[in-house]
RNA sequence: GCCGGUAUCGUCUAGGGGUCAGGACACGUGGUUCUCAGCCACGGGACCGGGGUUCGAAUCCCCGUACCGGUACCA
C-alpha cells in the first residue's frame, strides 16, 4: 500500500488538510504502507517556498513522518511538481498523438463569455469545444504563428463514470456535465487534474485519500487513467472540516492553521488526537490514545461521511489531558516564548528552566493551552501590592482583614522560608491561633497579600513556588519576590492607605 | 441553475426492523472544610420532514427540505 499527502504550498497548513494528512498517515502506519509527501506547486502565482517549508515543519511537528517525498527523497521523485514539468509534457504529447487531447486557442475572455452565456441559458457551464475539431495541421500552423495554446483532454460523450469510494460507497457521474479539462496550460505548466493523475500513477499510489472537495474531479481523473491504460487507485473522500456556524472554518472562528494552534500552546499530540476523533471513532472504550495506537485501530471504512464541526472545547479538553501527561522539562521549555512575551524571561539558563519545570504542575494543570500560562503565573513574576490594592474588591476585603494581614507580615518576618506545603500549613496554623480566624476568613486575606490576586493556584502550592523563586540563583529570569517581602509590602501599603483615608 | 454528497443530543460519535437509542465534549445542580481550574456524583438533552413497506421504522424504499462541495488555463 502506498498513500500520499499532496498539499499545495499556498499558505499555512489548515487543520482540515492536516486531518487528511493524518488519515493517510494512520492508514499507512497501521497497515505497514508507505506514506509519500508530494508538493503540488503548479500554480506558480500562489506557490511559495516559505509555505512549503511551513507545511513540512507543521507535519513534522504533528508527528507525521513520511517515507518518501520532499526533504526525504525516494525512488519515485522528484516530489515537487514544479520539477516534473517534462514528465507532464511528455504525457500530454502522448495524448495529443493519439488524438485524445487537442490544442485549444480560445482566449480567456472568450471562455468567460461562453460560461456566462451558458449560465444564462441554464446549460452547464462547461467548455463548448470550439477547438475540438481543428485539424492537426491547423493547430500546428497557429502554434508556429506564435499563438498561445493550452492542451485539453477530450472527454468522451455520454458515459457514466462510477467508482467505489471507500468512505462514500458507489459514486457516479455522467460525462456530459464535464467539459474537456485543460491538461497543460498555455504557459506550459500542468493543470491539477492532469498532474495528480500522472504523479499518483507514476508514484504507484494505491489509495488516494483526500478531501471531499475533490470528489467531482475524480471522474475526470478516472478518464485520464483510462486513456493511459493505467489502473486507477482506490479513492476515499473524507468530509470537510467546518466552523461552528457550519460554514467554512475561517479566521473569525479563531485559529485555523496548525501553526496558529502551535503558537497558542496546543500540544502536537493533542491536536493530532483531536483531529483523528473528528469523523472517526477509535472504539467505545477510549478516545485519548497515542498516535501509534490510533494507527493500529484506524480503518478507512469507519471514517464518517458527514462534515465535521471543529469543536474548540473538545480540543481544549484533549489538550488538558496531554498537558497533564507531558514531561515537566519539555513543558518548561515550551513555556519560554509565552513568558518572554510578558517580559518575564529573556534567555533562561538551566537553573531557570529547572525552576519553570518545578512550577509546571501548578501552571499547566489548570490551563487549556500554554498561551494561558502567564495569567496563571502572573502572581509570581509580576507582584505589586500597590496595583493589588488599587482594585476595589481586593482593597475592601483587605481593609476588613487588616488584623490577619498584620499578623501575617509579622509572622513571616520571623519564620523561615515556606518552601514546602508543610511549612506553609504550619504557618497557617500559627496564624489561626494568633488571630482566631479560620477557613475562608483566614486563607483569603493571605491569598490577597501574597499573590495580589483574589483567585489562582492553591496557596500551599503557590507559596512554595514564590519561596523557591525568591531563592533562585538563575539568570534570564525576572526576580521573584518571597513571601515575607510580599507580606511586608502589602501590609505597609495597606497601612498607608488606611491612615490617609 | 446544473452535477455530486450529507443528515442520531449544541458538538464528535456508537448502534441499527422490536434498545430505557449508549459514550465523550459542552451545559446545569450538588460535593470537594480559601478562590478559579480540576476532580467526583447526579441531571437535562437526539434519530431532518412527509409518505410508503411492515404486526412493528430511528433503522428499508420514495419524495421533499436543509446544509456542504463542485461547476476554472486554483488545488
Amino acid at each position: 500500500m502506498r498513500v500520499r499527502f499532496a498539499p499545495s504550498p499556498t499558505g499555512q497548513l489548515h487543520v482540515g488538510n492536516a486531518r487528511t494528512a493524518l488519515f493517510n498517515w494512520l492508514l499507512a502506519r497501521g497497515l505497514g504502507g508507505t506514506f509519500v509527501l508530494r508538493i503540488e506547486d503548479t500554480d506558480v502565482e500562489r506557490s511559495t517556498t516559505e509555505s512549503e517549508r511551513a507545511i513540512v515543519e507543521d507535519l513534522r511537528w504533528l508527528g507525521l513522518d513520511w517515507d518518501e517525498g520532499v526533504e526525504k527523497g525516494g525512488s519515485h521523485g522528484p516530489y515537487r511538481q514544479s520539477e516534473r514539468t517534462h514528465i507532464y509534457r511528455a504525457h500530454a504529447v502522448e495524448l495529443l498523438s493519439r488524438g485524445q487531447a487537442y490544442q485549444c486557442f480560445c482566449p480567456p475572455e472568450q471562455l468567460e463569455m461562453d460560461k456566462y452565456a451558458a449560465l444564462r441559458e441554464g446549460r452547464p457551464p462547461k467548455y463548448v469545444g470550439r477547438c475540438r475539431q481543428f485539424s492537426r495541421e491547423d493547430a500546428r500552423a497557429r502554434i508556429e504563428r506564435g499563438e498561445p495554446a493550452a492542451i485539453r483532454f477530450r472527454v468522451p460523450d455520454d458515459r457514466t463514470i462510477a467508482f467505489d469510494d471507500v468512505v462514500r460507497g458507489e459514486v457516479s457521474f455522467n460525462t456530459d456535465v464535464i467539459g474537456d479539462p485543460v491538461v497543460i496550460r498555455s504557459n506550459g505548466t500542468p493543470a491539477y487534474n492532469f498532474a495528480v493523475v500522472i504523479d499518483d500513477a507514476l508514484m504507484e499510489i494505491t489509495h488516494v485519500i483526500r478531501g471531499e472537495d475533490h470528489i467531482s474531479n475524480t471522474p475526470r481523473q478516472l478518464l485520464l487513467y483510462e486513456a493511459f491504460g493505467w489502473r486507477a487507485p482506490t479513492f476515499a473522500h473524507v468530509s470537510l472540516v467546518l466552523g461552528p456556524d457550519h460554514g467554512v472554518l475561517s479566521k473569525r472562528h479563531g485559529a485555523t492553521s496548525v501553526a496558529e494552534f502551535r503558537a497558542r500552546g496546543y500540544l502536537p499530540e493533542a491536536l493530532a488526537n483531536y483531529l483523528a476523533l473528528l469523523g472517526w471513532s477509535p472504539g467505545e472504550d477510549q478516545e485519548l490514545l497515542p498516535l501509534d495506537e490510533l494507527a493500529r485501530r484506524f480503518r478507512l471504512e469507519d471514517v464518517g461521511r458527514s462534515a465535521g464541526i471543529f469543536d474548540i472545547e473538545k480540543l481544549a479538553w484533549v489538550n488538558r489531558h496531554y498537558l497533564k501527561l507531558a514531561n515537566p522539562e519539555r513543558l518548561a521549555r515550551l513555556f519560554v516564548p509565552h513568558l518572554q512575551r510578558e517580559g518575564w524571561l529573556s534567555d533562561p539558563d538551566e537553573a531557570a528552566i529547572g525552576f519553570l519545570a518545578f512550577v509546571v504542575p501548578g501552571a499547566a494543570a489548570s490551563v487549556d493551552r500554554l498561551e494561558q500560562v502567564p495569567a496563571r503565573l502572573r502572581f509570581l513574576f509580576d507582584y505589586s501590592a500597590q496595583r493589588a490594592l488599587d482594585a476595589d474588591g481586593i482593597r475592601v476585603e483587605a481593609m476588613a482583614a487588616r488584623p490577619v494581614i498584620s499578623v501575617l507580615a509579622e509572622e513571616l518576618s520571623v519564620t523561615g522560608p515556606l518552601t514546602d506545603r508543610e511549612a506553609f500549613r504550619a504557618m497557617v496554623a500559627r496564624l489561626r491561633e494568633r488571630t482566631g480566624q479560620k477557613g475562608k476568613s483566614l486563607l483569603h486575606p493571605i491569598r490577597l497579600a501574597l499573590t495580589g490576586e483574589s483567585e489562582g493556584l492553591e496557596l500551599d502550592v503557590a507559596v512554595p513556588y514564590m519561596e523557591h523563586g525568591a531563592r533562585l540563583g538563575a539568570s534570564g529570569i525576572r526576580r521573584i519576590m518571597g513571601a515575607a517581602e510580599r507580606a511586608k509590602a502589602f501590609h505597609e501599603e495597606l497601612q498607608r492607605r488606611s491612615t490617609s483615608v
